[in-house]
DNA sequence: AGCACGCCGACT
DNA sequence: GTCGGCGTGCTC
């Protein structure tokens, strides 16, 4: 038999293997497994993706034999291969590198894995008890055990320890085995829930639409923090473990907390896994291997669950649709909500995508009916809306960054007991370190980037490649000693702060604040319990975190988000307006949302404020037609980088002259000339690219398959690196 | 991406 | 002589 194989390699095709008769196993389905193969002159796994009786390769060189099969059953099922070749073409990505970023970092070594073993207690039933008779505790524990084979830990929570199990098996009463030989299958005749809340009519009518539809449907609930969109995903869940199916539950990296997950626990009794970066690779493959063993039902993960090999998946929730980290940023490059939905088309099931503030791409998508979208409107309780205003720095005395106007409204907040939340996008005490005599601005060695002054470290800092100098004493080109910071970083607004209001508890995050595991979570709970009243930090607390006590959010700066060249911009600042407003003021207490802005009259900020945000989108949408832009047209990115800039350069010139001299082969294409990145130099390569863009798909898609196919015959590319990425960020 | 092969310069 | 520099080419 002749098998195809998805090698890790970063190659468009598979590649051919024989798998002799003595390693056939009878019944097993080979097709998602994985196999130890020579591949050039090193061993590597691959996975198998394709077989066939005869021999299909005919190129030069002998097909190879398989070493080894390593998996005694599929890690991955139809249904993913499926998705995962779906994805190697449409992202225009090698599909064993592919295959390799869906697979847990155990099964990507070339060997065998299994679930450590778990002891299975079971009773000896012809066993002479007579000689622990007199052992109290070893008799409670047999006891147990001759009711039911018990698991240490079950054992351990009954009170009994490892020495009298031990005792027990030496003694000869009780046998061992391993819990992990034999699958045991979530119980779906015995799902217990437990506090379900009676919907509102909103929520009511979403859960009817959606219970109601059959097959494929793809659901956007639109709804404002507390509109209880989670309330609908649960009950929807609920209703899809009672027909016996798996569900599964993407969220934002950030929102997946152990509060996240407690929901779903104290919900249901049935066991839920998780996958999410604080868990080891063991932790990851044990998730994985549940959810394929149907032993777990509900798979709650961050955007790489979504490979997960799940045989009875019934719903996908994606929650906070619009969410950045849903997008892969390096290596494999997709978006795991697009990848999502066609996980449900594949599997003919519903995916509910949940959100305040829908990505203008999912807009357009309810706008041209391949989505339904579902309003709440109703807040739980008795929450008002946050007021917004808009703070014009033009006729404002400033000090750091913060206007008189809002200092004076922190205040009256902070007399009244209230918390205060100020976002500033930008870490560190100051963006840049000037020389004050010839304004000499210190600069990355490595990088074509200013350096970023962080005063607790004591360093300037490069945010491209992290490296950190020591402060020099005077300026390299002048010798002058006065070195002035500018541009406000969360260090100096916190330093402000702390001057402005002495008796105030003002505390920092960002990431060089909570750098340690469990720094964040410990400085929530002081936020909680009122140990801080102003919180000072970067636009990670915006997402996710909860503070009841805030009444007063402060956006220091949005001005760089307004007259940003990236056409997404106004987009992400409108969501984070909106998911900002969200976090302020609860119950009876009112919340205020402060921005900061030299152009108060910008129509995103009126058209936001007055309207709100949907008529905000539909208004982007449109500007978005007008200007051509996403979704109206697609884009494809072709990147290089190098050591050496002119090889750089001539690499993409003959690709951008190559791809013009096809061009005309398609329609509707606009390939835009070549372009030195953002930041040229970034950890001493130096980044270059072409921008191609489409009215259709199919042509852009086509298109990068021919550029693909050519790509190694472009001037210097033996020490040019490159990459196509589809549906790109920004236009970089 | 790895990894080997191969062809030139410089070093014991 | 031969050690190693990295340009080139291949992976079923
Ligand atoms: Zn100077
Ligand atoms: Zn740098």
């Amino acid at each position: 038999m002749y098998l195809q194989l998805a090698i890790n390699t970063p190659l468009y095709r598979t590649f051919e293997y024989k798998l002799s008769f003595d390693l056939k196993i009878e019944g097993v389905n080979l097709i998602g497994c994985r196999a130890l193969v020579k591949f050039g002159n090193r061993k590597t796994v691959g996975i198998i993706v394709e077989q066939s009786e005869k021999q299909t390769y005919t190129g030069k060189g002998a097909v190879k034999e398989i070493e080894e099969i390593l998996d005694d059953s599929p890690i991955f099922d139809k249904y993913n291969i499926q998705l995962l070749k779906w994805a190697a073409s449409y992202y225009h990505y090698p599909i064993g590198e592919v295959f390799y970023t869906a697979m847990p970092l155990l099964l990507r070594k070339p060997e065998k894995a299994g679930l450590k073993p778990i002891d299975l207690w079971t009773f000896v039933s012809d066993a002479d008890t007579s000689c622990i008779s007199r052992a109290k505790a070893c008799k409670a524990a047999l006891n147990i055990i001759r009711e039911a084979p018990c698991t240490s830990h079950k054992l351990k929570e009954l009170g009994i320890n490892q020495a009298i199990i031990t005792k027990l098996f030496n003694l000869g009463l009780i046998t061992k085995s391993n819990l992990r030989d034999q699958v045991h299958e979530w119980d779906k005749n015995n799902i217990s829930i437990t506090d379900a809340k009676i919907l509102n009519d909103e929520q009511q009518h979403a859960y009817d639409v959606i219970s109601a539809s059959h097959g494929f449907n793809a659901f956007v609930i639109n709804g404002v923090t507390g509109s209880g969109k989670t309330e609908i995903y649960l009950q929807l869940i609920a209703k899809t473990l009672k027909q016996g199916k798996q569900a599964l539950v993407l969220v934002p990296e950030i929102n997946l907390t152990p509060q996240t997950v407690k929901r779903f626990y104290d919900r249901f009794n049935v066991p839920i896994v998780c996958i999410h970066s604080s868990l080891n690779d063991n932790e990851r493959f044990e998730s994985f291997a549940m959810m394929k063993r149907n032993e777990a039902a509900i798979l709650i993960g961050t955007r790489s669950a979504l490979f997960a090999n799940i045989p009875n998946l019934g719903i996908i929730i994606i929650d906070e649709e619009h969410d950045s980290s849903y997008r892969q940023g390096d290596g494999f490059r997709y978006h795991a909500r697009d990848c999502a939905v066609m996980l449900a088309f594949i599997r003919q099931i519903p995916i509910i995508m949940g959100t305040a503030t829908p990505s203008i791409e999912t807009v357009n998508n309810i706008q041209k009916k391949k989505y339904t979208e579902i309003i709440l409107s109703k807040r739980a309780g008795n929450a008002s809306d946050a007021i917004f205003n808009i703070i014009d720095m033009r006729r404002q005395i400033i000090n750091h960054g913060i206007s008189k106007e809002l200092s004076l409204h922190i205040n009256e907040e902070l007399g009244k007991g209230n918390q205060v939340l100020l976002l500033i996008n930008r870490r560190g005490y100051s963006q840049k370190l000037i020389c004050h005599n010839c304004g000499y601005v210190f600069m990355c060695k490595n990088c074509d980037s200013n350096l970023t002054y962080h005063m607790t470290e004591n360093r300037l800092v490069c945010h491209h490649c992290e490296t950190k100098f020591i402060i020099p004493h005077q300026c390299p080109e002048c010798g002058f000693t006065e070195l002035t910071p500018t541009g406000n970083g969360t260090e100096q607004i916190f330093e402000h702060i702390q001057q402005l209001f002495p008796n105030s508890n003002p505390v920092r995050i960002d990431r060089d604040a909570i750098n340690r595991k469990g720094v964040l979570n410990t400085i929530l709970d002081d936020i909680n319990n009122n140990k801080y009243n102003i919180i000072i930090g970067t636009q990670m607390l915006a997402k996710g975190h909860h503070f009841p006590n805030v009444t007063l959010v402060g956006i220091i700066d949005i001005d760089s988000c307004l007259f940003s060249n990236n056409y997404r911009a106004h987009e992400q600042l409108a969501q984070l307006i909106v998911q900002v407003a969200g976090r302020s003021g609860r119950g009876e207490k009112q919340g205020y949302v402060y921005l900061q802005t030299h152009t108060p009259d910008h129509p995103v900020l009126s058209t936001l404020l007055n309207y709100g945000y949907h008529t905000f989108a539909e208004e982007c949408l449109k500007k978005r037609k007008q200007m051509m832009l996403p979704p109206f047209t697609n884009y494809a990115i072709l990147k290089a980088d190098g050591t050496e800039r002119e090889k750089v350069i001539s690499f993409i010139y003959d690709a951008y002259n190559f791809m013009n001299s096809q061009s005309s082969k398609f329609s509707n294409l606009v390939i835009m000339k070549p372009t030195s990145a953002y930041i040229t130099r970034k950890q001493n390569r130096y980044h270059f690219y072409v921008l191609i863009n489409s009215r259709a798909k199919r042509d852009l898609s086509e298109f990068v398959d021919l550029i693909i196919a050519n790509i190694d015959r472009f001037q210097c590319k033996s020490s040019v690196h490159s990459v196509i990425e589809i549906d790109p960020l920004g236009n970089e």
